[in-house]
DNA sequence: TAAAAACACTAACGAGTGTTAGTGTGAAAT
DNA sequence: ATTTCACACTAACACTCGTTAGTGTTTTTA
């Protein structure tokens, strides 16, 4: 089949787009470039179109790879018959987990999202709007139920993903915090918010 | 004086930094370019230089005078002698006015400061986690007087200005909710999660 | 072992980048 | 009225960019 794995369990391809993922969010899409990104694969910058398509590609790949990870995931939490708050729980610690075991990948579908071209840039923009939506229907119904504080979901919506979107600025330059204690006082002070 | 002030009250300079801002927001400062800001402006793009050093000088402009105005605030605040809580609110409705005033600004040095030369990105660095440091301080004070919560301070810190700055990810999307009631419904839900 | 497929290489393209040099022009200062 | 100064212009330089063509080399398949 394929020549080569240049790690196990790996194509080429994909220590590409893991390589890639590094150099664009240490410099931002528009500012790593493909012999850039060559030096860091070991190759020319020629030879990475035996195995892509194109820069854009690359970018589509990640964006599109998190966005599913995340709906999947919501798919489930929708479908389980959990109170509101082990709902909101349970997502908050998958954002969490994901921002610290899949640091790069979930930053550039965070914040470079923008240099997607249509109409894969619409695509991703209706998704995440879908998935805050239905986000926010969740905490609705918890409020209707009774089961959790009244306040506007769109507003905590905000606050949960945009909380956890912060770690990335933060993560470093705090190692001693671990990544436990980081998820739990963070879930801490995420969750009262939402408490009766 | 000067021959031109294309708007009343405002320099040459001044406007450019001014579209540029909303052109580095909208592309990123890497996909700017000079003749796409010179046709904002109205002008050719070696004409830019008339006024300005260089494509990162206006970089730095924004996102210093964005520092600057956080730092003198918080001065302000360490300086005065309210409670806890209300040097926290004080704070969170700054960080939100700012945000929805001088959006673009703002928007600027939280997200393109990456692609400050040396040695302004250095000190910007030293600037922010010197900000936020100080901002913990409030906290651990406030929990050792016994005025909120024991909660993790960086874990709070962190929170707050990470909810505060996905405002931008959301404000277009929602026009229905005002200013006002924005600002009340985030300080709502992260004022409440520092109560006792 | 021969044919075929996979993949890395060099060279180059056309377009776009920030920026500088040099020049012209109209308004302000003397 | 003349000099000075602010500022816009055109042209160009020296890169860098993503990407393609064409070729050689190695590995897999028949």
């Amino acid at each position: 089949m394929a020549k080569i794995q240049s790690k196990r369990n790996s194509t080429k391809k994909e220590v590409i787009i893991e390589k890639a993922s590094r150099l664009f969010r240490e410099k931002g899409f528009g500012a790593a470039s493909m012999r850039d990104l060559a030096e860091h694969v070991g190759v020319e910058a020629a030879s990475l179109y035996n195995h892509i398509q194109s820069k854009s590609e690359i970018l589509q790949t990640i964006c599109f790879k998190v966005a599913n990870e995340f709906m999947t995931n919501l798919e489930a939490v929708e479908n389980s018959s959990q109170p509101t708050l082990k709902k909101m729980e349970a997502i908050i610690r998958l954002h969490i987990r994901m921002m610290l075991e899949q640091y790069e990948f979930v930053y550039i579908a965070d914040h470079e999202w923008r240099h997607l071209p249509e109409p894969y840039l619409s695509n991703f923009l209706n998704q995440r709007r879908s998935y805050r939506k239905r986000l926010g229907d969740i905490i609705e119904d918890g409020i209707n139920k009774g089961e959790i504080k009244v306040i506007d979901p769109y507003t905590a919506v905000l606050v949960i993903l945009s909380a956890i979107s912060g770690i990335d600025s933060w993560q470093r330059s705090r190692k001693t915090t671990s990544a436990e204690a980081l998820e739990s006082n963070m879930v801490k002070y995420l969750i009262e918010g939402l408490k009766k």
